[in-house]
DNA sequence: CATGAGTTCGAACGCTTGTTCGAATTCCGA
DNA sequence: TCGGAATTCGAACAAGCGTTCGAACTCATG
């Protein structure tokens, strides 16, 4: 990796944990030079702006989520096992990029203009991909309360940044396994035998 | 009431509409002049300054919300029952107070100092609350798992204000009995044999 | 009409913000 | 060692921020 795209890295990393403890709209960017060890001028020969630096964050970030969500569908066909594999990839994979994560559910508007709407796109994307489980799994729910289920789903899942302590007694694991039996047992509720993995 | 009082709620209102729409920080105390037809000077014969209209807005709405909830529950004694009667009361005053609810949730750390620690004693007793209500239901659950679940189930509820349109085809009390059924089917209910106690 | 408390607000202040710019420095192949 | 490209950054700028202040206005009451 060239030193150039290790920096860029680094900043990005370090002003997803400052945006995540201070918010994005407090954060000034002395604050992220601080945080990143770079000058104040210096971060702009990286990145156009403050505003790029979020959507940089939240476009990788949410890229990963997708992507790594397809991928870990593709151990299952059963439609109740797959949906068990979303949450828990879900969950994982936000209790193991809290900052990123925080980012993207807790900044989700501030973005604006073309930006937005990228960041949207991908997201459309990854809602389509858990409403289309979620139709798998209860076909016979209408169209409204399966796209209110997936929200409430997300609502669960998200909502972790607000509480979720690492260092706690609960593991992420843990957690995914909690959620999806919440979810599962009641919305797709004796459809199928459900099993933690 | 007297005009003074009027015009201080009518400011509170309207103040709650814009953070919610636009957020806490991105806000200008200009915004709010001009959303409530008062002078920006004007503002401050009824408020400190901006930080004192967000804990106003934050401290009265949560303290109706948590009244609210008490007072509903004297309704039933099965603690199912009073369970379900605290997640439709949640729901429904979310949904009926969408400005003041939003800016509850998305600027929880957007006060500091002595405020934030006001709405966070007010948010410890609401919380208390669902937890007491958890423990009669699922008195077996381990104390981490519950306290996950209280907030799994905050999490459906508060979500709602990234997605819900009280215009779309869902209304409210539709709404409220699709969560609580989807959490006291996981969670409540099926004691018996999942894995993970 | 005169009074004074209650209420409004134009104008300004001091400060912080994101961003820019050009000079200085570092890096590295020849 | 040299020279040009890549990288860094001190210093400054314009704009916008929350807040203040005192003068002006309103209006019920004497």
């Amino acid at each position: 990796m060239r030193p150039y795209d290790e920096r860029l890295e680094h900043l990005l990393a370090r002003a997803a944990t400052v945006f995540a403890e201070r918010g994005y709209h407090p954060t000034t960017m002395r604050d992220l030079a601080a945080a990143s060890g770079m000058s104040l001028a210096g971060m702009y020969y990286y990145v156009r702006g403050k505003a790029e630096l979020l959507a940089l964050i939240q476009e990788r970030c949410f890229m990963r989520v997708l992507a790594g969500a397809e991928q870990a569908l593709r151990a299952a066909t059963d439609p109740v096992e797959r949906l068990q594999l979303f949450i828990r990839h879900h969950v994982t994979f936000f209790a193991a990029n809290l900052a990123e994560m925080k980012v993207l559910s807790h900044e989700a508007n501030s973005l604006a203009g073309e930006r937005q709407r990228k960041v949207n796109a991908i997201k459309r994307r990854y809602v389509d991909l858990l409403e289309g489980l979620l139709r798998d799994v209860a076909p016979d729910e209408s169209r409204a309360d399966r796209s209110a289920a997936a929200y409430a789903l997300f609502g669960m899942m998200n909502w972790i940044y607000n509480w979720y302590d690492p260092a706690g007694e609960i593991d992420p694991d843990r957690l995914a396994g909690l959620i999806a039996r919440i979810f599962i047992g009641g919305f797709a509720e004796a459809r199928s035998t459900v099993q933690g993995g």
